[in-house]
DNA sequence: ACAATTTAATCTACTAGGAGGTAGATTAGA
DNA sequence: TCTAATCTACCTCCTAGTAGATTAAATTGT
């Protein structure tokens, strides 16, 4: 069935122009030209722009939590799984023209654009990774791996904002390199 | 002069509406409504929106440059200055309707759909913030009341990167508390 | 198996509204 | 009387979204 691919074409295509210009820098007709189909068939697809974005968060969240999953459920020890948690956020700046940001993290520069229900979804993606990154850092802990003042809760916040923060300062100043330093920066603190 | 007053009023209101929806979702017609003056009227202090933002820009980075300097050429003691730095960017989310982020955050994630000037003084921004709070850290180190594992200067990016996310996360999840407790929490993880 | 029909997908052509920006008249103060 | 500041009225372009024709692919009845 072609209709499966055209639709996740435009999903990519919205994706990726929201995550380098933003959600009210990019437009039907942006995605209609590179896609290479007339703006009236993506409102076929999708009747309103907020039917659009809600559906590329919905798909945003599965395949994020999906790969977070596999490093969940590895073997490896905490300080890899949190080290492999981060450079999925360091993949997003590297790939492509190197001028992507996470997807939530440029909505959240927007958000008071954004309707209750996109907000929302905004919202989750942020208290299920902080979720993760607390059951890594739980398990380094007791384990032995990590040692940090603090309770884990917050320092999952603080890593949560830490990455999304340099996601978005990086590419004004420092590029791929500033998301690795600052990476490693942070594992040096917490561990044992 | 009343010129003036009407300048400042424009500057005012465009940075609230910026910081509060980013610079696409800010429009001309928005200010005029706010300020009590026609569209003309905006062009005739500035020709265009590049014009209006780039004034932003300087306007923010002298005023914030300013505070900085307070702490800086204070007697506090490091720990003290880092502080009250962070809470800087505490208080651009306390204030208002809570719903304010740091101008150059919103901008950086809008950062593709602006010109060189404007992405050149963010940048700008960044570097000198950074600068600022390397030189807390050094100093901290020097008289014993920091340390922690790493170069000072990684640590300084970490933690205004850990700002500006914050400041951004927290609009969707946690508001000022979420702020308040990052900034313990990374406090505590350098304090000797 | 073939013709008729229905459904899915895409198109052309349009609307109304809002964006940034300009020209030139008008007002008010020095 | 000149200049600074503000206005009205407009322009062009782009935006999301709609109506309805057209094509192509399934589905169905005989």
């Amino acid at each position: 069935m072609k209709s499966t691919n055209t639709r996740s074409q435009i999903l990519d295509t919205a994706q990726d122009l929201i995550q380098r210009l933003g959600a009210n820098a990019m437009s039907y007709a942006d995605i209609s030209k590179k896609v290479g189909i007339r703006k009236a068939s993506i409102h076929y697809y999708f009747p309103s722009k907020e039917d659009l974005i809600a559906n590329l968060l919905d798909r945003y969240n599965e395949q994020f939590c999906q790969l977070v999953e596999e490093i969940m459920t590895s073997s490896d020890s905490s300080e890899t799984k949190l080290y492999r948690y981060c450079k999925l956020f360091e993949a997003t700046l590297s790939s492509g023209e190197q001028d992507k940001a996470c997807l939530c993290g440029i909505l959240s520069a927007e958000l008071k654009t954004l309707s209750e229900p996109l907000v929302d979804r905004i919202t989750q993606f942020y208290r299920v990774n902080e979720v993760y990154l607390e059951q890594i850092l739980c398990s380094g802990i007791d384990n032995g791996e990590f040692t940090f003042a603090g309770n884990p809760q917050t320092m999952a916040k603080l890593i949560f904002s830490l990455l999304e923060g340099d996601l978005l300062v990086a590419r004004a100043d420092g590029g791929v390199n500033r998301i690795q330093e600052t990476i490693q920066q942070m594992l040096a603190l917490i561990k044992r």
